[in-house]
DNA sequence: CTGTTAGCGCGTTCAT
DNA sequence: ATGAACGCGCTAACAG
């Protein structure tokens, strides 16, 4: 790749002079400057963002931590930021979290020496120990989670309205003639609890509770878990039975579906489902899943808007901590009933 | 962030000492040497790897243009390359292929300005504009394409056996009975065509040949069209119907055995269906889909390794244009019957 | 053993 | 209107 030296000397001029022409300062003469960007362009001339960056104090890089490449729901909200942010002169540098830990190497070394000037934070199954987040914090930038929040921890945070999706799962399965309701998730993540939360609270606002055996707690969060299949097989097999589920994510709702239906149950006269998240996988099934729209690229617009205010802010550190919450909005399908129906 | 500079003051030393110090060089004594990596590590020191990418001329970087963040398959091909080339120290500068199509900023700027070491170009739709492809031959390191290939370009290439697989395919429904053997596939890119290939050949050899009819080509390759949807409707209506599909991937089979199923179809009794790339949405769905495993991760490492080794050899130049083509093995599951079955 | 110097590619003064 | 000089953070080749 040709410098600007380079293209000095093609021209007879000196370098500064060509750095001028080429960001048309208007102390350059028009003959000069339209033979430079001739040249220039003639050569593919491209400056060197690295070394921008340096001068700038900018590295224009944002650290990304996504815990799985190939999830839909993270891959859409990235996709989104990524718009955003490339819109502004940022590039990704992406790191899948998993694939990091237990390594030797810090987890946010490759953060640190690319000099990030943000870090985003997909979703990721638990809360990491101390040193990894003593790193984060020692890190430049700002620091903003998607869909899952670490408590006492004052990052940015953008994510779903889970608690209200939670209820709203459960009025809606209320509504539909579901009394024995059950629920599939992850205690273990934020995200999780704030479903379960709402589930709860709907729940005892409808006059309802949930049987301790009918809350499943799949433990983490891995694609296509056989121990999700077992447990979700065992879940079926119980002698009480729900008439009504609400499962975390579509994916979990969509192996809860093959389940009970290996268990010799109908969906939705014998059991109404209810997932998260809109995938497409909801729709491939049968019958499709009726569940909740997360507006994942307005998640993703969000969180790249939060980090680069943060990003300009820096200086003042005054907003930390701001938290968006996306609504979310059920997406009715074949897995459960029309309203109204009452046993 | 602290600096070298920074450091050497605290240590009372010069710059090029801390250098030399933080690098075990043997010329340093082991007392300043011990003194100057402690206030480093106090101080969360790392060294700027774009500084290091200037001074080497080497970005550490590796461009890497997707077409789609979310999907399964290509997220685990790249994250196999991810740790590949993560291990060697690059870096990743993901951009998404569509959404660059149609602005006026050139698609490879950002690599361009990235001095990316080398690109990997995974999986897109058609042959790009000559303009595109002319950008991308300029930039500096190789080009290696995942699953798809230009014809007439000499980049380095990575993919399925796709012709295998089709005509595996074919044999693997013959033996299963089917006579009146359809297909649903993308005719304008290369794994598309190569499977089709594969299939014919497998057709003829046993003295079978695929309606006109049966051939049903899907135009575009985005994600859950409605237009695909409503062609496989269409499909399905026909007068001649088939006793057997092969799909392009499992994602189409899924949407096909959908819609077969609608058109009253029992899978497999009166439909056998063959999906390609083993994904989880294969399981998800009644029957369960027989298909073809890609190893992804597989495909991930080679890509990675040989883009690596051409970066190595990038002066000689010699060995462009390598092929390496990832075997692909059948996952018999509930969407075909038992072989042997003859009608 | 340590410090000085030069240079990577570029932008930004400040002189001319 | 143009060029020289300096600095960004760091490494490497020298000099002491």
């Amino acid at each position: 790749m040709i410098s600007l030296k380079e293209i000095g000397r093609l021209c007879g001029v000196s370098e500064s002079t060509v750095s001028k022409a080429l960001k048309d300062h208007p102390a350059v003469s028009q003959k000069t400057r339209q033979h430079v960007q001739e040249v220039a362009r003639k050569h593919h001339y491209v400056p060197n963002a690295h070394v921008q960056g340096i001068q700038s104090g900018r590295s224009q890089c944002i650290g990304v931590a996504v815990n799985d490449f190939g999830d839909p729901y993270s891959g859409r909200i990235l996709c989104a930021a990524q718009e955003v942010l490339h819109e502004k002169g940022f590039d990704l540098i992406i790191i899948p979290w998993d694939l990091m830990v237990g390594k030797n190497e810090g987890l946010f070394d490759r953060f640190a020496c690319r000099r990030t000037d943000g870090v985003l934070l997909f979703p990721t199954a638990e809360i990491p120990d101390t040193k990894t987040i003593a790193q984060l914090k020692s890190l430049d930038g700002p620091v903003v989670q998607i869909d899952q929040c670490w408590q006492n921890e004052r990052f940015g945070y953008v994510g779903s309205a889970n608690e209200d999706g939670g209820s709203q799962a459960i009025e809606a399965l209320a509504k539909r003639g579901c009394r024995r309701i059950g629920m599939i998730g992850y205690g273990r993540i934020s995200s999780g609890r704030e479903r379960l939360q709402g589930a709860l609270n709907a729940l005892q606002k409808n006059g309802l509770f949930m049987d301790q055996s009918l809350f499943l707690d799949l433990g983490s969060d891995k694609e296509d878990d056989q121990k999700s299949r077992s447990l979700l097989s065992k879940y079926f097999k119980q002698k009480k039975q729900p008439d009504g589920i609400f499962c975390f994510n579509d994916r979990i709702a969509a192996l809860a579906i093959k389940e009970a239906k290996a268990a010799g149950l109908t969906i939705p006269d014998d059991l109404q489902v209810i997932g998260f998240g809109n995938l497409p996988v909801g729709r491939l099934i049968s019958p499709a899943l009726t569940t909740f729209d997360q507006q994942p690229e307005l998640i993703g617009r969000k969180a790249a808007e939060l980090l680069l205010n943060h990003i300009d802010a820096t200086a003042r550190k005054a907003d930390a901590g701001v938290r968006i919450v996306v609504p979310v909005k059920l997406v009715e399908q074949g897995s459960t009933c029309n309203p109204g129906r009452r046993i």
